[in-house]
DNA sequence: ATGATCATACCAACCATTTGGTATGATTCA
DNA sequence: TGAATCATACCAAATGGTTGGTATGATCAT
């Protein structure tokens, strides 16, 4: 690990676009991410970016992926630290959706709308992963609380990123609430 | 309604171009609502659309605007038919939100998403509009049940119209249950 | 070791298309 | 006629993408 930096060093430069494209999609809104934008925030030319992505669409997807594996990373941590097994998933995507710095850097999920919403492959691929994990954990599928839970759980993501979130310690509340909403029913 | 052909009417050409850009938005996406997708829709040219709006902005705002008023109009429409003054609002709420033609035509509501994520500005405009909403029914403001139903209706919406929304058959079950989750604690 | 060889990583300039917007002229209505 | 309504033709800027070329570093024969 030398101190004299890499001159070239192409995985860095990789990670610095989706970065990149990230941090303007948050800071600026989705229209504002354009290739030249991302390639100019990472320190690098257009040039540089078709190199490591063949299309703008590739970069989009990339980032996509990246989070949906951070929030898989999240949400099997959350689940495996939890030892109560009803709800267990419905409780990690609470946290996960509703803490906004859950899946690391701050913000970042702003981008996961960016890539999901305007994008109809994408999309696809958000309904598809969503199935995906409901399928691993069965249990929390048909129930009609924990359904009730996500949704609103969805609800609070929207209003947070659309800036008509609830206001912090509203938050707060709101959260207890939803994951009191996850226990199983007091029987 | 004369059968004589083509008289002008530009209230007509104005209205035509609203619906046209909402159903374009519903149809193929928002990146997709150009200035000149919107005229070839409503079956005139981009002469005329700058005619009936000074810029593309203003466009979008005039369908926002539109569509808030519809809403307004179910809203009360709801509240004045619901007899139980508890959780009234949150009632007419989850109706407005859940039921995809419940504001006229259908689907529509795309169109207020396109309006209003895309741009910070209607961002603003309807988070100011939730929230005088929310003061004029100030009693179902802080309830954490009544909040909750309505965000998990906000969940609902987004599920809708990204695609990754709820079979019909469960999404009746779950509106059943928001409604439930409105009324008066049974003490 | 060292020089030739070659693939990778990157840059700078350019291209084609699309987009919002404008200028101007033709019709239509009052 | 004169104002409103619309069409045609055009423009400047931005965007995704391409091209030709350069710098760097790994590999390998010598």
């Amino acid at each position: 690990m030398s101190l004299t930096p890499r001159r070239k060093q192409p995985e860095k430069v990789r990670r610095d676009l989706l970065d990149a494209a990230a941090r303007i999609a948050t800071r600026a809104g989705v229209q504002t991410v354009t290739v030249e934008a991302v390639s100019a925030e990472a320190g690098v030319t257009k040039g540089a970016f078709f190199h490591h992505f063949p299309s703008k669409q590739a970069l989009v997807a990339a980032v996509f992926h990246d989070l949906i594996d951070r929030l898989d990373a999240y949400l099997a941590d959350a689940i495996a630290a939890d030892p109560l097994p009803h709800g267990r998933f419905t409780r990690a995507y609470i946290h996960a959706v509703t803490e906004p710095d859950a899946g690391g850097s701050d913000g970042l999920w702003i981008a996961v709308y960016f890539a999901t919403l305007s994008n109809a492959e994408l999309r696809d691929g958000w309904r598809d992963w969503l199935a995906g994990r409901l399928a691993d954990h069965a249990e929390d599928g048909p129930d009609i609380a924990l359904q009730t839970a996500r949704f609103a759980a969805d609800g609070i993501w929207l209003g947070m990123i659309s800036g008509s979130g609830p206001a912090p310690d509203d938050l707060a509340r709101l959260r207890a609430h939803l994951l009191a909403l996850t226990l199983p029913p007091s029987q």
